[in-house]
DNA sequence: TTGAAAGCGCTAACAT
DNA sequence: ATGTTAGCGCTTTCAA
């Protein structure tokens, strides 16, 4: 505001002569254009010279209208610029054609998730299909979210897209059997019962496990994602099943991280100190796997040298860290469309049926081989 | 879906463990609670012994209720966990408190735009100090937006706010005059009289290129942005202003470029080579200027020793790159909380007012020095 | 200060 | 196949 204070916007001069006419837009175009009030179905019908029951039929496309008729009233409506009235509408049909994903998380951290993409742009994708409409509730993640959820129940949507969330707070939970339908992008540590997809982390941790025994390490170590999610807790359980399963059955390494950077640094340090002979480290994420790597690096342990690393999520820091990393690729997008047409489904939107087995929740992991095994 | 079907879920054992009971979410509850409709105003009035008015005027805060039966009221909602019907309430007052962000470009980069986050911070904010509640709307940029505009024109949301798109395409344009108030972040290129916020992107180039001269650079050159936007355009504008106004009057010159970190890579190649004794480069954004700076490091021009660069934008680019790079910062959080000020003046929210005049609209930049001059 | 009643614009059930 | 009518749940006159 200071800094407002003292600012001279020279830009008005010159701007004039690049826009030609006024500059700044006009707040109220007052007394140019009487309000012109929206047409209603009324007005329709009123035009095409019939009642408004048939007007609307004709509109929403319902059978039984003679075909003539429809044209009439399809052309009355285009004339007028008809457009009808979401609440009226709603109202009566207790539907608004609106899904909403809601996003619980630090906004900064929300537009720097890589997967975030991936998932709005799946999940938009079938529910467009479904002549149903995404919208993106951005929470603060410290905010209160009494009004959020208010939003969620008054009717504003159809259904509810919760991602996951780590930590105590969870959407899904505040709003499992309260007014609206919710799906899980991802399971929550305790099953309450939502309906939720997911990729196969506990694959994926066998998966990474199993692809450095492979490698031909003897002393494989794991720096765990945070055990209170459950993909933290998951990964986990198959990076044991792996170990277990070996011929050789080697001893599990474990320290506990939470999927970020500094975790994987810390991790890395603790592993290499206290189990010198370690020769694989598997990283619940893609981000601790970099921070692994860093400290490795610091260490002067050559990777995949004398340690081979594998990380998780297959997002893009696997591809620029160096050495390129070894992950497990999930099929984001693929998971967001899962979690629309599980929403639709329980909408009971026609045409819209998954198999309701885990199985078909589960979506599959790859082993994605680079550099660093 | 191929690699689906091979997919084994070794989960399905395991979780059970996990979890204990049940695992994946029942589709239907089933026969365990009745469906327990909402209650209404009406249940509301009954329960508090009033009348359906009443009840309504008790619980909106309006004037002219007796303490006493308020407070009945007041229980009497909360008792039944009332929540006002969202659709039946806009449908008489024709307000919904809802505004929309409406993000229309390619949705990786939507998310990987590292001033999206600020703004939805700032927006986000004021309306909710106003009551008032922000959703953002993706749109793929290639896709057809009609059905986007529809929703954005039927009545769900009281106001837009567009990100001023680059390119043909331009949302409020589409919007402009359409039933819906719209506020435009960033200037369309020819001013079409929708209310805007802005930074001071004159200024901006202005402070780069003086900067630049200060430095002791006395050949500077310019990638510019996009011409075809606003701010591309400006940013130029500035730069010749600053160099106009030089007393040894340097010619500028000028490279056309797209803020692309391509555009900077190929713009600054093209000036080595046409002006090899080019001292100064201001990219018109860090992306470009970090493309400069590499082509300027496969040149094995020195900087800021031989050639000093200067950026805008004061993105993360600006200090993850090496040099780090000086550019112009831009108060993006401060953006988008003017551009939901000037929303909910339009919409005519008590309490807010904006100075109408351009000045205000218009948000300072400031240098920030670094490395790379 | 309060109750009763009139819609907001639409869909769906009921007549015709 | 189409017109008429009854609401959806709320706010807001208009009386009382």
């Amino acid at each position: 505001m200071g800094v407002g204070l003292r600012h001279e916007p020279a830009e008005a001069v010159l701007t004039r002569g690049l826009s030609g006419d006024e500059v700044g837009g006009t707040l109220c175009d007052t007394a140019s254009v009487p309000p012109a009030p929206r047409p209603t179905l009324e007005d329709v019908a009123a035009r095409a010279g019939v009642g408004r029951g048939t007007a609307s039929r004709a509109l929403s496309g319902s059978t039984g209208v003679r075909e003539s008729t429809r044209t009439t009233v399809l052309a009355a409506a285009r004339d007028l610029g008809y457009r009808p009235n979401a609440a009226a509408r709603s109202l009566v049909t207790r539907r608004t054609g609106m899904v909403t994903l809601a996003l619980w998380e630090p906004i900064d951290r929300m537009f720097a998730d890589p997967f975030l993409a991936a998932t709005v742009r799946g999940l938009g994708r079938v529910l467009r299909q479904h002549d149903h409409r995404l919208v993106l509730l951005p929470l603060e993640a410290d905010d209160d979210p009494t009004d959020a959820l208010d939003y969620l129940r008054d009717g504003h949507t159809d259904g509810v897209v919760v991602v996951s969330s780590h930590g105590p707070h969870d959407l899904g939970t505040a709003l499992a059997g309260r007014d609206v339908p919710v799906v899980r992008i991802g399971r929550a540590l305790h099953d309450d019962g939502l309906p939720w997809v997911d990729v196969d982390n506990l694959t994926g941790g066998r998966l990474a496990a199993e692809h450095l025994l492979d490698r031909g390490c003897r002393s494989p170590a794991h720096v765990t994602g945070a055990l209170e999610t459950h993909a933290g807790w998951v990964r986990r359980q198959g990076y044991r099943v792996a170990l277990a399963a070996a011929a050789e059955n080697v001893a599990p390494r474990e320290v506990e991280g939470d999927f970020s950077w500094e975790s994987g640094r810390a991790g890395a340090l603790v592993i290499m100190s206290s189990w010198p002979d370690t020769d694989g480290i598997f990283a619940a994420s893609d981000a601790a796997a970099t921070g692994v790597l860093a400290a490795l690096a610091d260490l002067g342990v050559s990777v995949p040298g004398r340690v081979r690393v594998v990380g998780f999520d297959d997002s893009p820091l696997s591809w620029a860290s160096s050495p390129r990393l070894s992950t497990i690729h999930q099929p984001i997008a693929e998971l967001g469309e899962r979690a629309g047409r599980r929403l639709l489904e329980v909408l009971g939107i026609a045409g819209v049926t998954t198999s309701g087995s885990d199985a078909a929740q589960l979506l599959p992991v790859r082993l994605v081989e680079r550099a660093s095994t």
